[in-house]
DNA sequence: AATATGTTTGAAACGGGTTTCAAATTAAAA
DNA sequence: TTTTAATTTGAAACCCGTTTCAAACATATT
């Protein structure tokens, strides 16, 4: 592999002049310019990325932490945080944590030491707030929401109106008898949904049947079946998200109970899966493309922490799909 | 962020000491090394990654390179290398080309001169070998197959028996009308289980139907449409791999078609959404972690490339679900 | 006590692209 | 033509952790 040296070597110039020359910072003599081009095209000459970060201090690359990319909803908001890195000249570093702080914590001290240009968490865990205010790079926040710090920025759905519109939902469509299965209460999502869903029921009067569900399908499967002991009146269920909506579908079905004819079902994060499954799942959705995107924007352009918003919460919205049928 | 210099002026030691103890590379004066301990600990002080991969000329970085983050088949096998690599201080670049060979040759480049240590290839364009020739880093092509070339690794599931394991399965269930929906052809994957298929067919003396579909769910729909109207006496389909079965599901249930009832079916790669539908689905599936655990030990175990083995083919098996019947 | 052997240690070089700063060259003004 | 201003250019410093190499110190041998 070419260095600048040997380049500007070969073209009868200083290695400064080659530096100018890739990076238009200055004006070089035409002349020289292309002699430089010239060796350049003919050694195949790529900057080594690392010498350059370690002088500029800036990497171009994101780290993105999550913690579990082959959950459907994390692997699609990676994707679209990953096209929009690419689009703008940056390499997106993929952390997976397993739902583990520590792999967390060592995740953001390694983006931190590679000079990564910020960070996008995806992972909630109070503990590592610390971690967040040391690391000295812009840092965001999507989709779950832990105790507020200087300097950080929060993106998310608005769940408490998705709580609710799931539930108007569920009465629109004529059930009487709602389960709510509650996501997990320490993330702000789960407690949002469920505040929407309890508003609900007070305005209409109705009793709350709750029950709590990780975000997971294992989880999911035996929260059902503690529903089809305990409620044999159920007609209508809300499901912490997609996944667990597709674990209450097959418990249910193997029960042979029908949805929606007996049951009607929705979720949450609208991920590939509710509708590639049949029936296809009514879901709320959040704005993951434009939550991606502001994500990006947060970090590549300077984020003015003085003045600027720190929070942003994006609407969500209903995609009715099979599992629920309105009435007129 | 304090840097080696800092550390060893307050330690009263030279920066080559306190290199020396982070990295245990040599003895120290023991009181020395508790001193330099203590100003690490109060400092916080981390090395700067990017200034230690400038000089050792590793990042201690893999990069895996996927047409598709968002498909789970890719997702699953990045799961596995990044935790994998995690385990072994490695950290994985996620890149993803979207099937777009530009893109693809920009992130080679790009893992090159950020000095990555390896490169897993998930993507197949032959156009691409010069750059994997020219890199000068161990690239190791995942699932799929080009053209043999010095110093790759080529690491892929036996798809030829899992053609065959499909057909014969399919017979033994006691299908007599089978479908093959192939797979791209330009895929080696796409060849290989198509053979399989072929050479099954011709062992029981069975007529060849066959299809041809793209590895996704959108053309999954098309093909799955074009056998309801071409083959009415279709009693099993081998789908080119899972998402398409699941097109196929979705159609067929909805023109009344009872699967497995009427129609067997199974697919290949036992993705994550192969057990989480309603019925579950019969496939084929690749040991993915255990290619995955190859991946990465061919990148990090120093490759010898002159005795070593340079290609790998791994057992299928087949995952006996829901969508086909065996008969006794 | 003197020489030989072994161990610690820090100054300096290294990796490679970028930027500063002053020198050299060119253009413009007097 | 000379002086002044503007532009181009390269040497050297910089970023920061690692490693080499020789000096300094400690221990062992004769």
């Amino acid at each position: 592999m070419v260095s600048i040296r040997e380049v500007a070597r070969m073209a009868g110039v200083s290695p400064a002049t080659v530096s100018r020359v890739m990076n238009g910072t200055a004006k070089v003599d035409e002349e020289k310019a292309q002699r430089v081009q010239k060796v350049i095209q003919e050694t195949g000459f790529k900057p080594n990325e690392v010498a350059r970060s370690l002088y500029k201090k800036s990497s171009k690359i994101i780290g993105l932490v999550v913690p579990n990319i082959e959950n459907p909803f994390f692997n699609q908001m990676a994707k679209m945080i990953e096209s929009e890195a690419y689009d703008n000249g940056y390499r997106v570093v993929l952390c997976n944590t397993n739902d583990n702080t520590e792999k967390e914590r060592i995740n953001i001290q390694m983006l931190t030491s590679m000079n990564a240009d910020g960070i996008i968490l995806m992972t909630s865990d109070e503990e590592i707030q610390p971690e967040i205010e040391k690391c000295g790079i812009p840092v965001v926040i999507l989709d779950r929401q832990i105790t507020h710090s200087e300097g950080t920025v929060y993106i998310h759905g608005d769940h408490y109106q998705g709580g609710r519109i799931a539930t108007e939902h569920l009465i629109q469509c004529g059930c009487t008898n709602i389960v709510n299965i509650k996501g997990p209460q320490i993330f702000s999502s789960g407690r949002a949904r469920y505040r929407g869903y309890r508003d609900v029921c007070k305005k209409y009067m109705i009793e709350e049947q709750c029950l709590e569900c990780d975000y997971n399908f294992k989880d999911g499967l035996l929260v059902a079946e503690e529903i089809l002991a305990r409620y044999p009146k159920v007609d209508g269920i809300i499901a912490c998200n997609d996944m667990v909506a597709i674990s209450v579908y097959k418990v249910f079905s193997r029960a042979g109970i029908s949805i929606p004819g007996q049951v009607q079902l929705l979720g949450f994060d609208n991920i590939e899966l509710s509708y590639l499954m049949t029936p296809e799942l009514t879901t709320i959705a959040q704005p993951s493309w434009e939550m991606g995107r502001k994500a990006m924007e947060m970090i590549i352009g300077d984020i003015n922490y003085e003045n600027g918003k720190r929070e942003f919460t994006f609407p969500v919205k209903l995609i009715q799909r099979e599992t629920t049928i309105p009435q007129e």
